[in-house]
DNA sequence: TACACCTATTCAATATTCTGAATGTAAATC
DNA sequence: GATTTACATTCAGAATATTGAATAGGTGTA
């Protein structure tokens, strides 16, 4: 007899938007919570608490590294049926202009130069 | 761009238990609602509730057949979601003792005997 | 140490879901 | 036509989910 709580749980976390566009994200690998917000274009304070519930369904994993959070998916499975409702995953995130992790950072040269180069002329 | 509130309704219809339990039920073919109130020992009002949320969640559709409804999954990827699940389809539903319906019936001569021919010999 | 940055948590107001109880409806039977 | 049978719908109170606002916590940097 299948555990028809458990899955209904699943579900449950699975069943928002918010939350499928996060795990979509992560289908390409580990991502951090200031490209979610960048990318998603939501507030950090929201997108945390959607992870948190995606964290205690058991759908997603964290690490931390320095101040940033990592975020994946836990199971082969969660990225099989992800397959299966989206069609096959991304291989790689955009690097985002909106995003100041050091990924996106180093894709993104105009952004590094006017952070940490000299001012633009006109300010001379 | 994949449809996520689209997706996250259908979770949503999923995020049950009970409903789960009718989706389990409607594996191995097509049911009626006294069977499901059998099976699953809910009151008939609650499980009609349920089976409309499935109904408008487009997962199941219904028939009329005399003064009984059968339900059945409509579309072949939700069988195959639930064989993932749950492991593989039970190629039949059993027949219920406190299922009224012609198909239980049939194959409970006993229950048939004492409706439809004389009663018990104790009551004579 | 003080500060800025990145993330997590708490709180409260609102919206939605869940579920029992009562009632409605349509088909068959008497 | 009245009753029974099988199922559907409506309603309301309780429980839960959603989401913005405020704030807390930990890490690197000046």
């Amino acid at each position: 007899m299948p555990d028809f709580d458990a899955c209904a749980a699943l579900f449950k976390a699975l069943a928002h938007p918010v939350r499928l566009q996060i795990l979509s994200l992560l289908r390409a690998g580990e991502v951090c919570v200031c490209h979610m917000e960048a990318a998603l274009g939501r507030r950090q304070a929201y997108i945390s608490q959607q992870l948190m519930i995606l964290r205690e369904a058991g759908l997603i994993d964290s690490r931390k590294e320095g101040r940033q959070v990592f975020y994946w998916i836990t199971e082969e499975r969660t990225l099989r049926l992800l397959d299966d409702l989206f069609g096959p995953a991304p291989v790689e995130n955009p690097a985002l202009e909106a995003c100041p992790c050091p990924r996106c950072a180093a894709a993104n040269p105009s952004t590094l130069r006017l952070s940490e180069e000299e001012e633009p002329y006109a300010h001379h």
